[in-house]
DNA sequence: TGTTTACTACGAAATTATTCGTAGATGAAT
DNA sequence: ATTCATCTACGAATAATTTCGTAGTAAACA
């Protein structure tokens, strides 16, 4: 439940693209950066282990879907990062985030936007 | 330069109470966990040599300060978990945080405020 | 059909992080 | 002075992660 981040990134990818094969997988991780053919197979095979892929054996090349949401993994991330780097601090979290200008102002106006919501949840607007 | 968890136990114990010995460090930690006296100092040896702490031998027993600030530390670990987690959108991050309301209303508020000067770089206010 | 190619399975090496035990030294207490 | 408590140093076991090589199998093809 706690990918590791060689695992994230073959998450990001099936995230991504969708289901695919272990060749497929390889190929786009192999963009970025150096990686065995079958480490990226071993890994996603561990994966399965682990109930974070799934395995369709029709074909002869096996065809793997991620198991878990983009949104639940990053949760679970999120809290455990928050707890070890930010004490539980989630807002000191959010304030090292935003005064590092990492985000457009686009983004920030989004960001505003929701915080305008969660401030006034009684709010009729 | 990238403290692991553990490190980032010492880290935090030595920027709430300053400089301190292995004892008090280690005193400070188990009142959360288990862990052996000489891990701690282990640890605590490991990491003035990776330059993470700073060690005065004066009396028997050395007294240790934190090599890195807190805030520098921190934009390091953000830097990195939002590439890894997020992909490098820190304003996915940002939402993903707030959207779990793990921030108090005080928090949100003091949150909206520093958005709004980032907003408005160019306001006289 | 025989050869090449592409795939899976799996063992295991390499790396990193965490843990603690033991040994030796120094100071305090009796 | 002898004993006891406390400290450092350090080797090494354990665990988790990442890596890849080799072997076996089956499809594709010449």
């Amino acid at each position: 439940m706690k990918p590791t981040d060689a695992e994230l990134e073959i998450l990001h990818v099936l995230w991504t693209n969708g289901p695919s094969t272990v060749r497929q997988v390889h190929d786009a991780l192999s963009q970025s950066r150096d990686l065995g053919y079958t480490t990226a197979l071993k890994l996603m095979q561990i994966m399965v282990e682990k109930g974070l892929l799934t395995r369709e054996e029709d074909a002869r090349s096996h065809t793997y879907t991620a198991a878990v949401s983009e949104e639940a993994t990053q949760q679970g991330l999120v809290d455990r990062f928050v707890e070890t780097a930010f004490r539980g601090s989630a807002s000191k979290l959010v304030m090292q985030v935003l005064g590092q200008h990492k985000a457009s102002r686009e983004e920030l106006d989004e960001i505003k936007l929701l915080l305008d919501h969660l401030n006034r949840p009684d709010d009729p607007a």
